[in-house]
Order: C-alpha cells, then sequence, then structure tokens
DNA sequence: TCGTGACGCGAGTCATCGCTCGCATTCAAC
DNA sequence: GTTGAATGCGAGCGATGACTCGCGTCACGA
C-alpha cells in the first residue's frame, strides 16, 4: 500500500477497488485485469487508484491473499472445532470443510487456480497447507499408535496435498461419476486405509 | 501453423523458434515471453516467426503440447510396460517414471505448472491424466475381488489425481522431510491401503 | 467561516508488444 | 543461367496499458 487512506470515503474507494479486482478477474480473466479496467470497474479513476497501490500486482495481491485467507479460516476453523473426535469423522468434517471452502465462489476459483501466473498465490496456498498440516502433525503425533510406520510429518504432507488436490479438481471439474458424498466416503477411504496401512 | 516449412532450412528455423520459446520461458518466465523475445533467441527476426506461427499463443502451445507429451509418453510407456505385474510393484514403477519424467526439466515444470495461465495446458494436461486412469480403471476392473466398493472408474480418478498431486509437489518443493525412495513408499502404502480398504 | 490537506479526476506520457509489409536473399527446377 | 517460389529481414504501425501530474473538490479542525 502507498498511503493508508484516512477518511472513511477513501476507505470506501479502496474497498470498491479491491472488490472490482476480484470482478473483473472473475468476469474477464487475468488477461483483461488492466488497471484501467478495473479503475472504471470501481466508478474510479486510474489515478485515484494509484493513490494507494503503488502498482497493478499489489492489487492482485490483495485479492489473492483475501481469498486464501478466506478458505484457510474456514478449514482451520472446521478442524479446531473436531480436534477431539474419531479420526474418520474428523476426516470426513474437514473435507467436507475444504470442499465447501472452495465450491463458495467456483468462478474465483478457477481463475486464481488455473490462470493466475503470480507467485503470490503460491505462497498463499502453501499458507493454507502449512497450517492444516501443522494441525494434521501435532494430532497424528497425538494418536496411540503414532510409533507406525509413517513418520507424523511425513504422513501430513502425503494426506493433506492429496486430500487437497481431489476436493480442487472435484470442485472445477464436477465429474460426473462421482458425487459430493462419494467424494467424501472415498476420501476418509483414502486417509483410513493410509494410516492403518 | 500457419504455413508448412518446406525446405531443410526454414525446418530449422521453426525448430529454432520452437526452441527459443522453451528457453525464453523458462528463464525469463511468462510475462517475457514476447515474440520480439522469442524471435531474438532464435537469432530470427520477428517477420519469419510469423511466416510459420499464427500469433503468439500458437508458439506457447506447440511448446507446452511437446513438454506434455513427453511426460505423457514416459508415463504410458513404463505402465503398459508392466500392466501384467502385481499392483504394488505396478505402483511402484509407474510413480517412479512419473516423478523422473517431472524431474527431467524441473525449471520449464515450475513455468509450465505454476506460472501458465493458458488454458491448452490444462486441456494437455487433462490428456495426460485421462490417459494413465484409462489404464488404471480397465487394471483395476479386472481385479479377482474388483466387486468391491470402490468402482474402478470411481477409484482410478482418486488414485491418480492423488499421485500426480503429490508426484509434481514433491519434484517443485523437494520437502527435505521426505525422500526420493520415501515418497515411492508412501505412495504404494496410500494406494494399497485405500483399494484393500 | 475559512484554510489546509486529503481526496479524486482523467487526459496524457512513455514504453512495450503483437503483428505486417515491402524488399532482399536463397534455393531448386528447367 | 534464368526464373519464380520459398525464405528471411527489420523498420514500423497501431493498439494497449501501466502509471503520472496538475488541477479541481471536499472534509474537517480551528
Amino acid at each position: 500500500m502507498r498511503k493508508a487512506p484516512q477518511q472513511a470515503r477513501s476507505r470506501e474507494t479502496v474497498e470498491r477497488i479491491v472488490a472490482a479486482g476480484r470482478q473483473v478477474l472473475v468476469a474477464d480473466g487475468y488477461d483483461a485485469f488492466s488497471t484501467n479496467r478495473v479503475a472504471a470497474a470501481a466508478g474510479v479513476s486510474p489515478g485515484s487508484l494509484y493513490q494507494y497501490f503503488p502498482d497493478k500486482a499489489s492489487i492482485l495481491e490483495v485479492v489473492i491473499d483475501r481469498y486464501w485467507a478466506e478458505v484457510a479460516d474456514r478449514v482451520a476453523a472446521s478442524l479446531a472445532d473436531r480436534i477431539g473426535e474419531a479420526g474418520p469423522a474428523m476426516v470426513r468434517a474437514t473435507a467436507d470443510a475444504l470442499v465447501a471452502a472452495l465450491e463458495a465462489d467456483r468462478a474465483l476459483l478457477r481463475v486464481v487456480a488455473e490462470e493466475l501466473p503470480v507467485q503470490r498465490n503460491r505462497e498463499r496456498r502453501a499458507v493454507l497447507e502449512r497450517r492444516v498440516r501443522e494441525l494434521v502433525t501435532t494430532y497424528l503425533a497425538a494418536r496411540p499408535d503414532s510409533s507406525r510406520r509413517p513418520s507424523p510429518a511425513v504422513a501430513s504432507w502425503i494426506v493433506v496435498l492429496a486430500i487437497e488436490n481431489l476436493a480442487l479438481r472435484w470442485v472445477l471439474d464436477q465429474p460426473g461419476t462421482v458425487g459430493r458424498d462419494a467424494l467424501l466416503d472415498e476420501m476418509v477411504a483414502l486417509v483410513s486405509g493410509y494410516l492403518l496401512a
């Protein structure tokens, strides 16, 4: 941010710009994401935009950060709530929360996951993964049979990445052969089978 | 392609352009992938470039197509070779082939997987997935206990997507806690545990 | 009420880039 | 050797887009 907005008026301008950025991204795609277009969609002049954002990329960063923060919050909240429950139930609930979070804005997810060439995007996704992975690691380490073969750190890496991709592809590709409940069932089977193998 | 090269001279020009495209992509990233830059890297004038390629995107497409075709060929070849072997050995060999194929050009993989906003990229990756998934589906359908819960189509979808992401992330992120052999071990455990669950 | 700084505007600058076109050069067939 | 097609060149056109700057307008404290 180049300058912090001080009055309520300018705070709303910044909000409008970010919202317009999100909208332009969804409606027109990444290639059409130009500062002029974002400014127009926000009902703001290009000059005003540059009072608060140093460059085009920084607008994109805010949009991306907010999006992944939303997803991460929903998943982490669900996971933290059920930290005491039995394995399979917890896996199912977490997967459910992840799928739901990704379903919330499928259009934006598509652009963010398949179209954005920005490094910041990967960083933000990595933050989500790490957050979940750490929770899973501590859970696995506390298991009674934690001496078993896959070490908690490795096992959580495997489980989180596998589930993440399944959820992502399911939401974006909507394979006709796999219903939502079936997906969650298979995810539970995958994780349970792996941990008990 | 706008025009097919007829003489050996022009065939080599086209090759140089494609190679330069690949190199520019790796060295400078997607944002710097301009026709002028590719032409310069190929030691060719922009005009010559447009004799054979209708536009910038088509150059990118050729580069992407070739890359995923390389990966798909290696994986499919390995899988076809071992179609008769026992489950775990086949899983391990296939995962090994996939990881090896992705490791072959890590720099290009990074750009292709994390930076390219092109639709064509997803299409090509989907082709690879489908090829492998069909082989896996027929294998699963032929199993003695094929009446078991995960239907072959669903099971292969799950297995392929999970393994794919693990291989991709392992190659790109190189997590220190997971060695190459350990990765393959865990992949086998994941798949076996799931199918026998 | 008035003055000062925050805010907003939008035409315009500068650079880049995709792509073309007229011309020079090379190749191959006769 | 001549000729026509294939190939190659590179200056430059037209468009776009990131970003600026000088100038109005508005809010708020005194």
